[in-house]
DNA sequence: CTGAAAGCGCTTACAG
DNA sequence: CTGAAAGCGCTTACAG
């Protein structure tokens, strides 16, 4: 049972494969319009599905492009690479899906796999430094954007980030209003520049109101296990805390566990604020207050983006900054 | 900057191309070792990699597999995608993601995209009927594994289950043998086989002990939303209930939290349980008590499945069945 | 131990 | 309005 090809249809439509060829491509202007019906009914007839390996041999584009993050089980990724594969699909182009659990020999093995694969295009939710990736990216000419994750020395390439400093300032600023005024920050991974930037909006802030003191600050790396750990540390150490602004949702997650277990009541004792509106911040109860990322919005562009990049549609701006939003709910 | 290619590297270290692709595709006995060695290392210095589409094109083989799931942003299907990305990763594969929303139509999009990509073979998490859709992965002979959901017509085929009905009689024994008799049921989408298995495996343990009623059924769509609807609708009508046993995890989310927002106590009021054990059952006060799938252990099965098919590997067991175990948590 | 040649299924100037 | 031919970058018998 071998595969029909474009040969196939030609023999039987009667023509030569270069005229089957344009009629798939919509390079068919100079094409009667009795022999363009004649191959397409041949087509169905013979259910031709194109090779597309062939074609992009050929054309030297695979309409594919890799979308390469830290672990798809982890809900903000998951929505943004589902934004991704929505609007690439509607552009023609399909997703390749890439783990990288933030290690960088395996970005570095996608990268070179993606390339292998004539991949149009990458965006890229790195873990880290990913030096040697970008270099082999820049060096074989694959057009990429960058997306949440700043990277030291990227600064003038092609990124979707957030105002994550404003975000925090805003939640800051939120909580003090409400007379929150021993405040605990818990920043993620402090290598990571989007916690440089998430915890320099809470500093800032809580300096201008001569709240700020070096013993409100903690460290987790943005998973739930680091949020309940922090959390159990800050209850141990800490009296009379009126807020915790966790600086994502997952490690907001850990903590509230941890705080109802002690008994504490949220809002009424203790409020919680997180970063990222991840979907699950409706599941909890109390319903969580954060500051919404449009994780969904930013993933479209990002692959808009792309592909006009892709499509050498230059002059445009390099760097796109979306701007959080204060969700009040049940937890402040 | 055009790219480097094998003729290059032949070209260099002055052998044939045929020696070269020998070396990098493991067929290379005949070659002598200082050959080896000096292609090797040209193949370095010119930073060369491979053009895999050309490969595939001439071997009709091109190691990425799709894998069709109805949407990457539900916790189930991305812990399952996970799995089968590190597994096929791991055996030389990458993973080509298609979001259907049960949607028949963009089932069958996919798919013809992804035979045209010359796709090794299909992870099918059926939305549906699926007609079409199978018929043209029939057709053009790519293997495919159904994982999760069944398929009418289709037992025949390989496939990854869940012993659905074992797993809701074990949750209905143990909340019996906790003295729980007032026990309603949270149905999924009724027209899913796997709704079917679970209603029988409840209806059948309830009538072993003279529990069962009619009115004690209701019915959900697998979704958060539908298990917050269901729930008001059941406290409104029914009386004197000892548990709820919604047939996945997310609805038991939705459930709780309308259960909570009505001033009941779980589990001193009502209990909950819940079905899949997805990783968020851990992040809800109080943890969900739940039948858990071996998400994990299935994708890795599946994907395992699906690539000795594609090897060729016949006379293995078409279907497999994972069992599911009770985790009891905070909400029995 | 290594090379020449055909072929994989397309696309794309070019010629007519 | 349509076809012949070259080429995309590999692999794979086959010959020596």
């Amino acid at each position: 049972m071998r595969k029909v090809t474009i040969n196939d249809v030609a023999k039987v439509a009667g023509v030569s494969k270069a005229t089957v060829s344009m009629v798939f491509n919509k390079k068919d202007i100079n094409i009667s319009d009795e022999t363009r019906q004649r191959i397409l009914k041949v087509a169905k007839e013979l259910n031709y599905i194109p090779n597309s390996i062939a074609r992009s041999l050929a054309t030297n584009k695979s309409y594919s492009i890799g979308i390469i993050l830290p672990d798809i089980t982890n809900p903000f990724f998951s929505e943004m690479a589902r934004a991704i594969e929505d609007e690439a699909n509607k552009l023609g182009y399909n997703v390749i899906l890439c783990n990288t659990d933030n290690k960088m020999k395996k970005e570095e093995e996608y990268v070179k796999l993606l390339i292998s694969k004539l991949i149009d295009g990458i965006i890229f939710i790195s873990g880290g430094e990913s030096k040697k990736s970008l270099k082999l990216i820049k060096e074989n000419n694959v057009p990429f954007v960058l997306v949440d994750r700043y990277i030291d020395g990227f600064e003038e390439n092609y990124g979707v980030y957030c105002k994550n400093y404003e975000g925090v300032v805003e939640g800051v600023e939120y909580l003090i209003k409400n007379d929150k005024k021993r405040i605990i920050f818990v920043n993620g991974t402090s290598t990571l520049e989007i916690s440089k930037q998430r915890f320099k909006g809470y500093k800032d802030t809580m300096q201008k109101y001569g709240l700020y003191s070096d013993d409100l600050i903690f460290e987790g790396d943005f998973t739930l296990e680091s949020g309940k750990r922090v959390t159990e540390e800050i209850i141990n150490k800490i009296n009379d805390i009126d807020a915790i602004f966790y600086s994502n949702d997952m490690m907001a997650f850990g903590g509230i566990k941890v705080l109802l277990r002690n008994g504490y009541k949220i809002p009424q004792d203790i409020s919680v604020m997180g970063f990222d509106n991840i979907q699950i911040s409706e599941f909890v109860e109390p319903e969580l207050t954060t500051i919404a990322q449009p994780i969904y919005d930013m993933g479209k562009d990002a692959c808009n983006l792309l592909i006009k990049l892709i499509n050498n549609e230059e002059s445009i701006e390099k760097t796109h900054y979306f701007t959080p939003k204060l969700i009040i709910r049940g937890t402040t």
